[in-house]
DNA sequence: GCGAAACGTATACGATGTACACCTATCGTG
DNA sequence: CACGATAGGTGTACATCGTATACGTTTCGC
């Protein structure tokens, strides 16, 4: 039956359509992903990617299931505190691994089967924690954007704005001109410089990313989570608003 | 010197285009919002935008200086946490009233000089109320996108996927089969279903939107801040990693 | 009153998502 | 084994988008 094998080009599927994209976005970034160039990726015309993903929206939403597919399971055994931990660590480390995973889930608009599971098995955790369905229920708010394995970073860039945009364009951004705004910055914003200044000691950016992320995101997600135990020990129940 | 006054055009300025352009994205959203609509609505021909503003990316970001610059200024003489809570707060109010800006947010890369004034400002609050520059630093990451009034909602929509996309169309989908998607909703996804069972006393929705948005984010920026409270009055240190 | 800037216009290009019609290989069934 | 259905790939075409470039026209300081 595969008598023209060897003539015969690889058949898409959905899954390799999926996988492409998702390796297409790693190379390339997200805003380069387009279905003309996925499809030229595939060796295919663009239309024949629409015979597996009705548009662009779905596709975005198969490379989501992608990522959260790359999530572990929740371990067994553990105190749930350390079981989330480890999880949503888990879920950033997929993240770091497809940068543009945080912004396309940002823009999702309905959770996929694969999503649900993520978010069915996070509340189960808490459950089997002892956390009654209440404050399950606010704690899963309160964890926001950081269940993704993400916090909503104020900066990714350096080089922070200027208050006019004189013409700066490709050439060498003037050093001595620079060191004049970062004063100027200075005096304008004196807590940004204040903090930046802090924690600039070894690095050169001015603002953000002179910080280990990791470590950031570790503060945020245990002093989250050592307030929910808190409030779990204390029997928290929505009724008592303050 | 006013002697066309009657027929001479209202002249363009960048604070005009900036206004007509948050005013559009609050009635069409933000999806429908292209520069050549944006024109038409302000009677002119698309081009001329670009006189006040270099591109998209930069009207987007004046979107958001615009909707920034509606946060109300820190409250003084108080304590720190009522005055980061009331910014907060009204910093939500700010981003309910433009639901696009959350969106929009998300996506700027360099903060425009009203996007540090604000974190400035707020900064500041801590600062002033006995934070180390230290745990300030800290601090802020943890607020993540909750200093921005809100907190990365994970569905604002209802109707939870089903497994595959048998095409119902525009023709209201069969109630019937609606009701047996839910139970196996309810099958695949214990812990979402005992969630949204407990939240969906007086409302339809399947999934979220149930509950009271104002209520989950103030449980969550109290919760946080609690937890800043804690590790000030400890005088807590980055050197104390554990 | 005149030259220069500031501002609006006209036209055009390349890129994108995708509707629609068409071809073609594959396979279950008579 | 033939054949028609069906799934999968192709080709063409269109609307829409952001924006480069070149051109008019008002406005104002000297």
């Amino acid at each position: 039956m595969t008598h023209q094998a060897v003539v015969r080009r690889v058949t898409l599927s959905r899954d390799r359509v999926l996988r492409a994209a998702v390796a297409l976005a790693d190379k390339v970034g997200i805003d380069s992903l387009s279905m003309r160039r996925l499809s030229q990726d595939l060796g295919v015309v663009p239309m024949a990617l629409y015979k597996h993903v009705a548009n662009k929206e779905e596709l975005l939403d198969g490379m989501v299931d992608v990522v959260v597919g790359e999530i572990d399971p929740p371990v067994r055994d553990t105190d749930w505190q350390s079981a989330v931990r480890l999880r949503i660590l888990s879920a950033r480390r997929a993240l770091l691994r497809h940068p543009w995973a945080c912004a396309v889930i940002q823009t999702r608009t309905t959770p996929t089967p694969a999503v649900l599971e993520y978010l069915n098995s996070t509340i189960g955790m808490f459950r089997a924690g002892g956390f009654s369905i209440d404050l399950t229920h606010h704690v899963m708010h309160a964890m926001g954007s950081r269940l993704w394995g993400f916090s909503q970073e104020l900066f990714t860039d350096s080089s922070g704005g200027s208050s006019d945009n004189s013409a700066d364009g490709p050439p060498g951004p003037d050093p001595e001109m620079q060191a004049v705004m970062l004063r100027e910055m200075a005096n304008r914003y004196p807590y940004i410089a204040e903090v930046t200044a802090a924690v600039a000691h070894d690095e050169e950016s001015i603002v953000g990313s002179g910080c280990d992320d990791q470590f950031e995101f570790e503060f945020a997600v245990d002093l989250q989570l050592d307030g929910f135990e808190r409030l779990r020990q204390q029997g928290w129940t929505s009724a008592s608003r303050s």
